[in-house]
DNA sequence: CTTGCCGTTGTAACGGTGTTAGCTAACCTG
DNA sequence: CAGGTTAGCTAACACCGTTACAACGGCAAG
């Protein structure tokens, strides 16, 4: 009984010392940006020293890594958070337009999660499960017959590029002269495309 | 007149230099991948010391944009070829098509040239002009009247943003279940959702 | 209480990076 | 031939990620 307390307490220290590691990081890499960010940086703001980074994270990359498993949970939770309606186009549409918003409110998360890290090929789990909640949505339409596309993945994979599409590019160069109706526009033009007009909608429009 | 001709001399001298730099770091770049290189791998590659390096150009940053603009050049070139014929939505389709096709191909190139580096905002000038025939193609279409978008720029950003994006998700992730039809369905789809069918067409589909 | 183990932390160092100071050698101009 | 400009080098600096190794700490067993 008294060593499961004691481990447990060593348990807890430990995950205390990675939480502190952790925003510590968050907090570098919010201020000095992406590609300044370094480990030397970072435990001359934790007070921790170097080597101790190494004995709470594997690697720089494994560091980043949990912290982009916990970014992309969170990208994922906001996800979710989107009101759901009846018509199946309006709820991708709003998934969509939420991660943009995400995209573009959070430019230094966004660039974590979706830059690819050399030699990393896999995903973290949390960006699965933001992936799959796009998925299940983008099921729904297709199960009503409306996606033109031969399969609901080649529909989720075009808008999923195309948000992403559009946030790297305003991230990348801030300053451009962006359409200001850009984001709503491309979207709405690319399910357009995506889905055929529903029965109700169609037979409303030619015969008033 | 003497004096020009040294000076000519000279100038061409530091061409060919810079030429066999160029080259052997566009070698060493697509050996060791976009990640990997340095300009210690490159000086052990050229034969030039490192200080050289600094001598012809201005930073690390410096020698890559003089490659990356030589490789949006050709980029431009490459979309100039693309025939064109008198739909002009079939037109910027082919254009689309084709920055694909130039991102898939050229995987460390596209990363080369699309990848925001820090603190650099501006644009190379081929890369302007890669941009601008797109925009031409698409200004075609435009004057035509069918662009369903308040202006052609809107289009136009939609339009290449999905295009970056296609190229990204599909070089970041290779061994990801990509759709076979990704990139011409994707594509497709904008166009539809972008432009409203001709007349011509329109009035074939109605009165057969 | 002492001994020993194990997790935690720190010091110092290694190999690598981009970059610069400063020297030498060559060249054409005067 | 003297003098300035250019090309090239050696050496070094400051920083990076990472690790070998030693020292400190608390807890369990003897």
């Amino acid at each position: 009984m008294s060593t499961e307390t004691h481990e447990q307490r060593r348990e807890v220290q430990r995950d205390l010392a990675r939480r502190a590691i952790l925003d510590a990081t968050e907090e570098v890499l919010l201020e000095v940006g992406h590609d300044d960010f370094s480990i030397r940086r970072l435990v001359e703001r934790c007070g921790y020293t170097a080597p101790s980074i190494y004995h709470y994270f594997t690697d720089k990359d494994g560091l980043l890594d949990a912290l982009i498993d916990e970014r992309f949970a969170k990208l994922a939770a906001q996800l979710k958070r989107v009101p759901r309606g009846l018509d199946p186009v309006a709820n991708i549409r709003g998934l969509a337009l939420a991660f943009v918003r995400f995209g573009l409110k959070n430019p230094t998360h966004f660039r974590l999660l979706f830059t690819p890290r050399a030699g990393d090929e896999t995903p973290p789990p949390s960006g699965e499960e933001a992936r799959k909640h796009i998925e299940d949505t983008l099921a729904v339409l297709w199960e009503s017959g409306r996606l033109r596309t031969g399969d609901p993945q080649t529909a989720g994979q075009a808008l999923s590029l195309l948000c992403q599409g559009l946030v790297w590019g305003r991230i990348s160069r801030p300053d451009y002269a962006w359409s200001k109706t850009l984001t709503e526009d491309s979207i709405d033009a690319l399910l357009r495309g995506l889905v055929a007009p529903d029965e109700a909608v169609r037979s409303e429009k030619e015969e008033p």
